[in-house]
DNA sequence: GTGGTCTAGACCACC
DNA sequence: GTGGTCTAGACCACA
């Protein structure tokens, strides 16, 4: 369910990041649920141990998931606001970047109405 | 009119490029007339030349801007386009990431106004 | 009356340890008193035994309790000085490095007032 | 000037940072002045680059440095509130311990009291 | 030169 | 079994 490019310039920790963040979103890892422990992470990755603790550990101090010692890693509860808001904040990000480049609030409103009008059909 | 943040973890020669694309954008630097040197630029910014370099390098290799021997770097004709494209293609992606998160269409419409408002100034 | 939080850092046993000279020094349990069995305190608290076996035993190293053979554990006439004494060397240890980063002298007596107001509801 | 304890239990990149806290509050670490770079501050203490790069990292997190590429880190000014804010908080924490071991108010009042007369002499 | 990332493998504390 | 810490040494991006 996880995939890592090795050869991308984004590290590999912040793949996995995003990644597991995805799938909280989706509903894969649910609330009070143990994500895999770091080894089984590592190993079904073909990374090492250390990339994939750099990673939850991360998550750990954004508040998306928590540590209970000697168990594993849970996905933190909360209404996901932490999650919500790492994944705002990258669209911000986003927006700003199209913004600076001289692109038109005409093309990005016509992008998102695009995304969203889908989402109606469904 | 160029401001480079140095303790941003963004590399100041991408800080670079996408402040000269602006300024393309807005018409400052206009289609075949000539950037600053490598030199006067990195003076007026204060920053090293060869980090100047590096910006209009990959400005160039982006089809931005193209040199003439002995004369400096011109801006190109084209259209921005490309450039644009990328852009646009990362934003789309935060934003359907937002959506699949469950992110609200009101929500991310509001972040919109906010950053374009800002603009309307000018 | 013991509770332990087992998201929290502070190893489990470690909680129990604290709570439990926190319940002697409000003589809940009292001198030549027996504590409750490690069986009976693990399945209160829905924790480990073991876990619940080395916090009896540190606090018996610590002198807060002594072992009767075939007994069980019971509480020392110890006056808990020793284990205060590094308790208040720990918090004068903290106060010294606020004073010498310049903190304020109110600063800190109101945050003791703070804490110890809700105490006084007790 | 940094002493570390490698047989302490307490992380060594935590014994760091705290004592780089200190200095930055004596004012050893000058604001906008670079801290020894990680190569050089690990061969002086005879520990890991990664072990100082762990704590730089930390201390970047808590804002009281900041980094500037291929420059080096940098003590952070913001009138020093981040460290303030983390020695406060270490305090509260300590204080709050004795509270709970049932130590009286009246005895941190009387070491505060200590404490803060010594300043006085001065 | 600087910090950042990654790996391999060791050891420890906790449960 | 779990995560956390540390070391040794390699490689990369940035200025």
């Amino acid at each position: 369910m996880i995939s890592i490019d090795t050869r991308s310039r984004v590290p590999i920790y912040t793949q996995l990041e995003k990644q597991i963040i995805k799938l909280i979103n989706l509903g894969v890892y649910e609330t009070d649920s143990p994500l895999p422990s770091v080894r089984s992470m590592a190993c079904e990755l073909g990374i090492n141990p250390n990339t994939v603790a750099k990673a939850y550990k991360e998550l750990e101090q954004q508040g998306v998931v928590y540590t209970v010692t000697g168990k594993g890693l849970f996905v933190s509860s909360s209404d996901l606001s932490s999650v919500h808001k790492l994944t705002i904040k990258a669209a911000k990000s986003a927006l700003i970047d199209a913004k600076n480049s001289g692109i038109d609030k005409a093309t990005i409103v016509k992008i998102i109405n695009e995304i969203w009008e889908e989402a109606n059909n469904d």
